[in-house]
DNA sequence: CTAAAAACTTACTAAGTAGTAAGTTTTAGG
DNA sequence: CCTAAAACTTACTACTTAGTAAGTTTTTAG
C-alpha cells in the first residue's frame, strides 16, 4: 500500500477538531472521520480507543497550542493590545468557516461528556481566562487599557462576547460579530 | 386507561425544551421523551411526526413566550432597568439548573439543523435582539442608561455576555456568571 | 348508547452508532 | 533479506436511532 500519511493520528485530531467546531461533539461519528481520511472506522479506533480518548486528545492539543502561543507572546515585544488582537483573531477566523470555538462547542455539550473530559475542559477554560486576564492587567499597567472592571471580570466579558459572538454570527451574519469585536476593543481601551 | 395528562402535546414540548437546554438537540432522542412521560416512542411521533417538527414546535412556543412577555412589559409601568432585569433573570435561572439558553444550544448545533428550522431560529434571535435594543433605547431616552455604543451593538454585547455566561458558568461555576451579570448592568447604567 | 375521531400501543424496519477480535499489509531496524 | 512492531482491513456485535403501519383503547359529541 502506498504510504497514506505522514502522521494519521495528527490528521484524525485535525479532522475531529474541525467536526467539533462545525457540528459539535454529539453530531459526528467515527465514520465521518474515517471517510474523510479514506480509511475504515477500525483504523480510527486503533489510534483512539474510544470517542472519549479522541476528545481528550483534541482538547490536549488545543491546550498545548494555547500554551505555545502564550509562550511566544511572552517575551515578544508585542503591546498588550497586539496580544489581545492576536487572541481575538482566533475567533475572527472561525466566522469565516461557519465554525464556533471549541470551548463554546463543548460547553454546550458539557452535560453529555464523561467526567475526565469535564475536568480537562475546566483546566482549558481556566488557562484561557488567565491568559486574557494577564494581558489585560499588563495593558492597564502600561497605560494601554483603561477599563473600569477588574481584570478578571473584563476577561470574562471579552471571552463571552467572543464565544457567543461567533455562535450568533452563524445565525445573523458576520456583521454582528464585527460590531461586537470592535465594541469590545473600544471597551478595554476605555 | 386512566386519563394520562391534560395535554400530552404540551408535556412533550416542555420535556423536549428541557432536554435541549440540558443536553442539546443532538443528544436526546424520542425514547428520552417517551420514557419521561411513561409512554411509547410512537406516541411522541403521533404528536410530532419527526424531530424537525418537534424542534419547530419548541421554538414556536419559546417565541410565543417572548412575544407575550414583550406585550406584558409594554404598558406595564416598569422602568427600562426593570425590564432589562426581567430579561436577565431568564438567564440567571438557567444557571441554577445546569442548563444553557435555547438560543445558545441551537446555535451550537446550527449546522446540523434542517433549513426550515434555521429560518425560524433567525427570526427568534432577531426578535430577542430587537426587544433588548428597544429597551436599551428607551432607557437611554429616559436617562436611566448611559452606554456609549449604539443600542444595537449594546444589545449584542449583553446577549453574548448572557448566553456565553451561562455556558461558561456550567464549567467554571456560578460565581463567574454573577460577575458578568453585575458588570453588564453597570455597563449599561454608564 | 353509539359512532367516530383522538390518543395511544404493539411490533416492526432500516440505518447508524461505538466498539472489538482476528487477520493482513506496511514500515523500520538490524 | 528478515523479523517484529506498527498500521491498518475485514467482518462482525450489540445497541440506539428516527420513523412507520396496523391495530387497540379512550374520549368526545351527537
Amino acid at each position: 500500500m502506498a504510504p497514506r500519511n505522514i502522521d494519521t493520528k495528527q490528521e484524525i485530531l485535525r479532522i475531529g477538531m474541525d467536526l467539533i467546531k462545525r457540528y459539535g461533539y454529539n453530531a459526528f461519528s467515527y465514520a465521518d472521520i474515517s471517510k474523510a481520511l479514506d480509511m475504515k472506522n477500525a483504523a480510527v479506533h486503533y489510534h483512539f480507543r474510544g470517542k472519549e480518548d479522541l476528545l481528550t486528545g483534541i482538547l490536549d492539543q488545543y491546550l498545548n497550542d494555547y500554551v505555545l502561543m502564550g509562550k511566544q507572546l511572552q517575551g515578544s515585544g508585542f503591546t498588550a493590545l497586539q496580544k489581545l488582537e492576536k487572541f481575538i483573531e482566533r475567533y475572527s477566523v472561525l466566522t469565516e468557516m461557519e465554525c464556533i470555538c471549541i470551548i463554546g462547542s463543548v460547553a454546550s455539550d458539557f452535560n453529555t461528556l464523561p467526567e475526565s473530559v469535564k475536568v480537562k475542559i475546566k483546566e482549558l477554560v481556566s488557562l484561557v481566562l488567565q491568559m486574557v486576564e494577564k494581558t489585560l492587567q499588563e495593558g492597564k499597567k502600561r497605560g494601554e487599557f483603561h477599563f473600569t472592571e477588574s481584570a478578571k471580570t473584563q476577561a470574562l466579558l471579552i471571552m463571552t462576547n467572543l464565544a457567543a459572538g461567533v455562535q450568533l454570527s452563524r445565525i445573523t451574519g458576520k456583521s454582528d460579530y464585527e460590531l461586537i469585536r470592535k465594541a469590545l476593543v473600544r471597551q478595554v481601551k476605555g
